[in-house]
This record gives structure tokens, C-alpha cells and sequence, in this order.
RNA sequence: UGGGGUGUAGCCAAGCGGUAAGGCAGCGGGUUUUGAUCCCGUCAUGCGAAGGUUCGAAUCCUUCCACCCCAGCCA
């Protein structure tokens, strides 16, 4: 296998995990490939999860493997239940199934006890009574061996008997902790003797207060893996220099099985930020309006804001896996939902800013109905009914008192020439009607004969196609649009603040809004395309029946707008 | 500075000694009852730099440069 097909058809190479996979699989150095995705329960899913959980079950499903869910629950002081809830949505979401029973670090405590008791017995772990600021400074510096803590060479009886004391609860937080011996002068930081155990003496949400003892990352990780049997435990690049580590673990410790550590480079996205601090301070701090504000990059945040699974999957399939550190450009993920919405979003008539429009030659107390289809190109769909009586509004940016505009700059409405109502007639703007202050108030236009569906005759050319919606049958909504939440490239870089970076704009709130009746199905999550607007999907927060809410999922494609 | 990692177009990314895939963005044009979609065309004599090996180098060797990560009782 030197290529992947996707489902558009299309191939692409093989990723160098991919590459490395196959090869053990063709090798038989492995018989089935298991992964796992491995999220700490500190805060909510991101787009740079959406990356790693792609990656994780999309190689089990590739390969023909599994893929755990496994909550790397090693820090009681961070970690909340609210979060593991949100996260197993989530990846449920995305469209993954985990295999078996989700997974807890917390629930291999036991073991990793024995394991550390282990060292100890081997002369390879002791517990230090140095404090942490006495460690920082035994470690050394970059370029500076360490020292080595006068704690260092305890028996293995007073190391056992320490070590109960810290399980036991005899000492205070930061007293003391279980370390490795392994080398102080190691060039690699990790292997300085790694801190195995710190006491926290916090209730954990799986272990209750069964202990007050907790393994840190480094002894939890890598053994995770091979109690778990996963023969390929992705991580990010940051943890590159822990594989030393992770593999002196497994080859110092009786593990029923020896996982490979292999590292990948980050999503990294322009105009945004993706750290579930920043994240999480963003939330707390009320600058937007929870873990899923349709402006946040998380998971929850972009499936209310009307990203599907499907956008997000292409997305990552599309930005593809390597070393290298990157960043990508938004436009890449807004291309990925542009491009499914408008392949399957129903295609609906909304009117942000109305302008009421009467139809001088349409009787009042006629309604005619106009036939649409649901989707342009895609007949299948089934069509719609839309109602057309005396009364309608238009975009009030669809019309012009400027009649100087050129046919080909304005495609739009402007006194004494056509244009098309999407869907239905071609009418003429006769007149305006305007109040004391001078504000246009109302249209007073006249549909053209027989043009339902054809060209009209005696050569009237419309100037263009806008929408449109019966004034007497729509409903009354609120449409919310969004922008990026930073207005800086790079909010976080270097040592910027990225709270300063954080766009006023990013939210538009627009009321009055008129929609077609089609809509008052509008479920939350259920895509529409607002034509000649964007795509849009109702808010599952803030909407109620009387009153439905629309996000803006994004925009349709404008090249026009900067071409004048 | 010690260690680890990475440099191919504005942004991603293939390439694995035989003469620079593909996508996004951009640009030009065509179709169109959405200024959308769709379609066609265009977009690196160049692969961080300089040397070297070779008939031939983005790929091999040497030196140099830039950027990222590590010095939490976070993960």
C-alpha cells in the first residue's frame, strides 16, 4: 500500500505513519494495529484534537485495528467529570466509536503501584525529600549536569517505608516524591530523575479518595499503553523528548506488552487559538459565551456554529500528517464546510435587513405559489413551496436609489430596470417611498408577465437574481454572524496577549430578520444554505419557537466584493 | 548555550539518485434564475544557504543558517 483513497474518489500519498504502519503490518511485527486517543479531562476538545482523533481511529479503521477512548486522568487538581462528558459527545460526534469500554488511566492505579513499588525493590526509584524549588535547582541547567539528591542512595527498606508513608497520607503535599534513578547528568532533561509520584490530596472523579498519592504523566503514559496492548501511541511533538523515557519504562518495568511512541506536529490554525488554557480562560473570563460559543475552535463550539463531522473529518484528511511544524490558514477549514454544506445543505430564502416591497399589479389577497427545488443540482432532494402575494421584502442592500450604477457593478435593483426574484418573477422597480427623514420605507414595483420559469420577452434583460420572502407568510427571526474571533494572525505568538488580539466584531447580532416558512422546521445542527448569504443552522441555545436564532456557519464565497 | 525536532510556492503537502504530484489561496476565462456551485487555463529553471560526490542531487556527504520544543510536584 503506497497510496489512500478517499471517499471523493481521489488518492493521495501515504502519511509517514501510515507508512510506518504498513510496514509492520507487512513485516508481521504487529498482527493488529491499536491506537488510542488520549485526552486529559481538563477542559473541552479543540480542532487540534479533531486532528489526533482523525488520525488515531482513522488508522485503526484504515489498518483494520482498534482505537481506545482513554482518559489520561493522572491529575486530580485539574480534572472534572463535566469534561469527560463532553468529550466522549464529541468524538461520538466526529463519528468514531472507541473500542470497548472507554478507558481511564485511573483505573490502572493499582498497577502502577506495584510497578513502582517494583523500582524500588530494583534500586531504581526512591523517594526525595528535596522541595521543589530544591529540585529545580539539583536538576541543573541546560548545559549543566545535575545533582544528585542527597536522597538519592536510601535503602530499599527506608525507600518502602517512605513510599507507604506518602501512600498513607503521613506527608503534606509537596513533602516528598517517588523519583527514578536513572541520570543526572543526562543531556536529556526527562531522565534526570523523572518525578514518578507526587501526593495530591484531592478526590479524584473516578477514584474517589481512594489515593493521595498520583503518577505523574511520564510514569503513567507509556505503561498505559501496554496494559492496553497499543502498538502505536501517537502523540505530539513535545513529547519527543520523553521517548527515552517512555522506552526506559517499559524495558525497566514487567509490562505485558512493549508499545512504540511515534510523534506528530500539531494543528497549528492562523487567527486562532488552540491551547485549552487559553481556551478555558476565554470561558472563565466571559469573553465568550461558554466552551461552545459558535466563535470558540472547539468540537462543541463548531458543531452549534453548523460545522458537520463530515467538514471537520475532510478537513483534517486534507491538511495531512507530518513532522513539520505548520500552521494552517483558516480559509483551509472554511473551504472543507463550504464545500459539504453546499453539496448537501437544503437551500432556503432569509431576508436580513427587509425592505418591503409591494407588487403594484399583483391583487392584494392573491398568493400565488412558486415551486423550488430543494437543492439546485441535486433534483432528488424534492422541491419547496413558496407563497408570493402583493407584499414581499428584499435586501434592503438589493436595491439602489443610485441609478448611474452599471448593470455589470450592480446586479441588483434600481429604479426603472429588472431583476429577477429568485425562483419566481422578474418585476421593475417604479418607484420609492420614503418617509419624513428621508429613509426608503417601502418599493413599489411591478412583476413582469409570463417570466416564472422564463425568460422574459421584448429583450428585458434583469440586471441580476436577489431573494426574496412573502411578507404575509415568513417567519420573524434573529440571524447571528460571526467573524474571527481574533483579528490577529497570530493572537498567541511570541509573548503577545492574546486577550488583546481578540476581535470587538466577532459577533453580529441582526433581528427582524424575515424567513421562509420552510424554516420554522429548522432543527439545530440541520444545515441551510440562505441563498446569496451563507450557510446557516439553527442555535440550539438561544432559539425558542416564538423566536428561532440563526448562526452563520460561514459565508458563501465572495469574489466579488473584492474585485470592486 | 546541552539535548530533541523541522526547513519544498502566500498556506499545507508529495517526493525516498533519473530531471519538482495534489489541495487551499491567487490570477485569467466559460457556464449559471445564488456575484455561489461547476468547468477550463495559469501559478517553484526552483527545494533554508554554501561547498562537495555523481553522467545526473530536493533526495547522498560536509559546513553553516533559521525556526520550534524541553529546564512544572502539567499533560
Amino acid at each position: 500500500m503506497s497510496e489512500t483513497s478517499s471517499k471523493s474518489g481521489t488518492t493521495r500519498p501515504l502519511n509517514f505513519l501510515e507508512q510506518i504502519i504498513s510496514q509492520d503490518l507487512e513485516q508481521g511485527k504487529v498482527d493488529k494495529v491499536i491506537t488510542r486517543f488520549p485526552p486529559e479531562p481538563n477542559g473541552y476538545l479543540h480542532i487540534g484534537h479533531a486532528k489526533s482523533i482523525c488520525l488515531n481511529f482513522g488508522l485503526a479503521e484504515k489498518f483494520g485495528g482498534a482505537c481506545n477512548l482513554r482518559f489520561d486522568d493522572t491529575n486530580p487538581s485539574k480534572e472534572e467529570l463535566e469534561y469527560v462528558e463532553a468529550i466522549k459527545r464529541d468524538v461520538q460526534w466526529l463519528g468514531y466509536s472507541w473500542a470497548d469500554e472507554v478507558r481511564y488511566a485511573s483505573s490502572y492505579f493499582d498497577t502502577f503501584y506495584q510497578w513502582a513499588l517494583h523500582l524500588i525493590n530494583e534500586g531504581k526509584a526512591y523517594v526525595c525529600h528535596l522541595s521543589a524549588d530544591e529540585a529545580r535547582e539539583y536538576r541543573g541547567w541546560a548545559s549543566k549536569p545535575g545533582k544528585e539528591s542527597p536522597y538519592r542512595n536510601r535503602t530499599v527498606a527506608e525507600n518502602l517505608a517512605e513510599f507507604e508513608k506518602m501512600r498513607a497520607g503521613e506527608y503534606e503535599e509537596g513533602a516528598c516524591s517517588l523519583r527514578a534513578r536513572i541520570d543526572m547528568a543526562s543531556p536529556n532533561m526527562n531522565l534526570r530523575d523523572p518525578m514518578l509520584y507526587r501526593i495530591r490530596k484531592q478526590r479524584h472523579h473516578q477514584t474517589g479518595d481512594k489515593w493521595c498519592i498520583y503518577p505523574t504523566y511520564d510514569f503513567a503514559h507509556g505503561q498505559e499503553d501496554a496494559i492496553e496492548g497499543v502498538t502505536h501511541s501517537i502523540c505530539t511533538l513535545e513529547f519527543a523528548d520523553h521517548r527515552p523515557l517512555y522506552d526506559w519504562f517499559i524495558a525497566n518495568l514487567p509490562v505485558p506488552h512493549k508499545p512504540t511512541q511515534y510523534e506528530f506536529a500539531r494543528l497549528e490554525l492562523n487567527y486562532t487559538v488552540t491551547s485549552k488554557r487559553k481556551l478555558k480562560l476565554l470561558v472563565d473570563e466571559g469573553h465568550v459565551d461558554g466552551w461552545d460559543d459558535p466563535r470558540m475552535p472547539t468540537i462543541s463550539g463548531m458543531r452549534r456554529r453548523g460545522y458537520t463531522p463530515a467538514s471537520l473529518r475532510q478537513f483534517c484528511e486534507l491538511i495531512g500528517v507530518t513532522k513539520s511544524g505548520s500552521t494552517i490558514d483558516v480559509g483551509q477549514l472554511e473551504y472543507c464546510v463550504r464545500d459539504d454544506l453546499n453539496n448537501n445543505a437544503p437551500r432556503a430564502m432569509c431576508v436580513l435587513s427587509p425592505l418591503k416591497v409591494t407588487l403594484t399589479n399583483l391583487p392584494a389577497g392573491e398568493v400565488q405559489t412558486m415551486t423550488q427545488p430543494v437543492h439546485p443540482n441535486r433534483p432528488e432532494l424534492g422541491e419547496r413551496q413558496l407563497p408570493l402575494s402583493r407584499e414581499i421584502f428584499i435586501d434592503s442592500s438589493d436595491y439602489s436609489e443610485d441609478t448611474s450604477l452599471s448593470r455589470k457593478k450592480f446586479k441588483r435593483l434600481v429604479l426603472g430596470d429588472y431583476v429577477r426574484l429568485r425562483g419566481a418573477y422578474v418585476i421593475r422597480a417604479d418607484e420609492s417611498v420614503k418617509d419624513a427623514a428621508g429613509n426608503i420605507v417601502e418599493l413599489k414595483a411591478s412583476l413582469v408577465e409570463g417570466t416564472v420559469g422564463e425568460n422574459p420577452q421584448d429583450g428585458i434583460k434583469p440586471r441580476g437574481v436577489i431573494h426574496w420572502v412573502d411578507a404575509s407568510n415568513c417567519v420573524d427571526c434573529e440571524v447571528r454572524l460571526y467573524d474571527r474571533l481574533f483579528s490577529d494572525a497570530a493572537p498567541d505568538a511570541g509573548d503577545k496577549d492574546f486577550l488583546q488580539a481578540l476581535n470587538p466584531e466577532s459577533l453580529t447580532i441582526i433581528e427582524g430578520c424575515k424567513a421562509e416558512t420552510s424554516l420554522v422546521n429548522a432543527v439545530p445542527e440541520q444545515s441551510y444554505q440562505f441563498e446569496r448569504e451563507g450557510y446557516f443552522c439553527l442555535d440550539g441555545k438561544y432559539s425558542s419557537a416564538a423566536r428561532p436564532v440563526f448562526n452563520q456557519t460561514i459565508g458563501l464565497k465572495d469574489n466579488w466584493a473584492s474585485k470592486v
